[in-house]
DNA sequence: TAAAAAATCACCCGAAAGTATGAGGCGTTT
DNA sequence: AAACGCCTCATACTTTCGGGTGATTTTTTA
């Protein structure tokens, strides 16, 4: 008895199999009369039997096995004072509080780098002017006006390291 | 193009079951002159339309149809290393190496907090062409050629915070 | 697909930064 | 005392920055 339990699943899954294929013989010789007879038979095994497979993989698949690795991660930020060699790590928050652009930042850190408008240019393969618009824009962003001071700004925020 | 990127998967689909069609037509007639060719064939496509049933509907009903109503949170803490108050200590020895003077250190950690050499002037009660000249001097030294480059070396140095 | 946001470029102008050069005062070092 | 380094200041000149305005193109998003 406790196997029949234990294997419930199984023997459903076998008797319906074997009630199928029942049917699906007195249907064999009922069809064989019958034009493409053989087609419609074997359309109707796969059709039938994809169903099967489909029903079946949804209980046995069930969501528990699946769940379990989706599960949702819900991050909270713990602040963690470190010292010594820091590897950055760019603080996102602080970065998406400033509006900053992509290329903004990108800009950003070559200013720190010490490099002129030029240089940046040159770099980065736009002209000068397209620099100086965006130092202009990333200036009004971090409420700066001078190089130095969006430095400064932008390494307190950890937007750049 | 648009619409085969679209229906990628359906394509792939319906392509699988002509194959799978053309391959079980090929095997028909070469099974026919066995015993139970019948019985084999129609089991053969039952067994493979059960595996494509099963892999249909695993295809298809991915987690996150089925996720979405048994969503579990799993709070993580996950720790975001955070620029500490850092206790500042010079680099005497990198600083003696640079043969910066004192004054041009002051002026040097000005120049890093964003002030413009005529607020550095007026902070230290000098004229803006003290300052130039400081600068300039102290740019040799560093050899660098501007106060961002200057700053980015001085740190790097830790000669100022 | 229309609207919004980014990225691109240009031109002008004034302010700031940077270079070069010279020079006077002041304390120490030889 | 002469030499040296440092701080100070000035003048003159060049380069770079930064502000303002406007426009086009590309990308993203609603």
């Amino acid at each position: 008895m406790q196997f029949l339990r234990k294997n419930k699943m199984l023997i459903i899954y076998a008797v319906s199999l074997a009630i199928l294929f029942l049917l699906l013989k007195l249907f064999e010789y009922k069809l064989l009369i019958i034009d493409h007879s053989f087609e419609i038979y074997a359309g109707t095994i796969a059709l039938l039997f994809t169903l099967l497979g489909i029903w079946l993989s949804r209980k046995l698949f069930s969501p528990k096995k699946i769940t379990t690795i989706i599960e949702k991660e819900k991050i909270v930020e713990k602040e963690v004072f470190i010292a010594g060699p820091q590897h950055f790590v760019l603080n996102q928050k602080a970065f998406e509080e400033t509006d900053l652009s992509a290329r903004e930042l990108e800009v950003l850190s070559l200013i720190a780098k010490g490099l002129s408008n030029q240089e940046i240019a040159s770099s980065l393969f736009v002209s000068v002017n397209t620099i100086k618009t965006h130092v202009t824009n990333l200036f009004y962003k971090l409420e700066v006006t001078r190089r130095t001071q969006a430095v400064e700004k932008a390494k307190k925020l950890s937007i750049i390291p």
